[in-house]
DNA sequence: TTGCAGGGGTCAA
DNA sequence: TTGACCCCTGCA
């Protein structure tokens, strides 16, 4: 990892498996969005950042070494070796030209909360919208916060969601979810369950313990677990990657456990980089209602 | 203009 | 295994 301070900020140089639409656009994150100038602005864990390609090299604008080295190479998972990742993966046909199509995709690592929620309310839902609910949970309740003279809200803290009620959260657009996510903030914030404790878990035993969650079935603890835990061996199965698993490789009605279990013998640790390249490639070419 | 299906799943019967 | 679920969008 190469890098050097600008005036602006950080200036990572020829970074080849980082490409920031391909990153804040494959449906892991929510509180990332593009500006007119190709840029992406986002908020994660109280910080603002904006994330810009300049030719071969990446512009993270408005931080610092300091909160480079301590918060963002994590983020963004910059130590990760990713062109061995597709090295590997490409030996499958398919994959490889997911691969080819979504070269620069990395996998965040997200707060667990924010995630946690983010994906409860993910569910019978779409990208707009749950971004949409995310954002007004975040102004009504986060921790506002002014970056050149722009305001952007933290995520609202467990024990903030806490003390809402039902119809509060409802109001934010969560819906049917409003119930989970009150459960799920009373849950963490009484001590029941502790989610960085989770993270330190193997794979089988912190899906256990997110599936006690009402509101968290398999896809979305293994979402949370992808995205804000780094268990790269992990295969949400949705409607899209369902899609194109059976496309390429299964027969059509085939359940999403078994398709797991392939996917687990096919791409073994790295299952859940794979499942990212295929969920971003069958998005963006299969068509938005594909009967398959 | 209105009506209806459907959406990055989960729960309960 | 199946239907309901917030509610907004796209389409006929």
């Amino acid at each position: 990892m190469d890098y050097i301070k600008t005036d602006e900020g950080i200036l990572l140089k020829d970074a080849k498996d980082f490409q920031p639409r391909h990153i804040f656009e494959c449906g892991q994150c929510f509180r990332w969005n593009a500006m007119p100038d190709g840029s992406y602005k986002g908020v994660a864990e109280g910080r603002t950042l904006r994330v810009k390609k300049n030719g071969r090299d990446i512009l993270f604008a408005g931080t610092d070494e300091q909160e480079f080295r301590d918060f963002w190479v994590g983020y963004f998972d910059l130590e990760r070796d990713y062109r061995a990742i597709k090295a590997e993966l490409s030996r499958d046909q398919v994959l490889k030209q997911a691969i080819e199509f979504g070269y620069g995709i990395r996998i965040l690592k997200q707060d667990i909360w924010e995630t946690m929620v983010s994906f409860i309310i993910s569910a019978n839902n779409w990208i707009p919208r749950i971004k949409a609910t995310v954002e007004r949970l975040s102004s009504h309740y986060g921790q506002e916060q002014v970056y050149k003279g722009e305001t952007y809200y933290s995520f609202p803290s467990p024990a903030r969601l806490a003390q809402l009620t039902e119809e509060d959260i409802m109001l934010c657009g969560c819906g049917f979810r409003a119930k989970y996510v009150l459960k799920a903030a009373r849950i963490v914030a009484g001590g029941q369950v502790d989610l960085h404790s989770l993270a330190g878990m193997n794979t089988t035993d912190a899906r256990a313990a997110l599936l006690c969650f009402p509101g968290i079935g398999p896809k979305v603890s293994d979402c949370i677990m992808l995205f804000s835990m780094a268990k790269l061996d992990v295969f949400p199965v949705d409607v899209w990657v369902k899609r194109v698993m059976e496309h390429y490789y299964l027969k059509r009605d085939t359940r999403p456990a078994e398709i797991r279990q392939f996917a687990a013998g096919k791409f073994g640790a790295l299952a859940g980089v794979a499942q990212q390249y295929l969920f971003y490639y069958a998005r963006s070419t299969m068509g938005r209602f594909t009967s398959k």
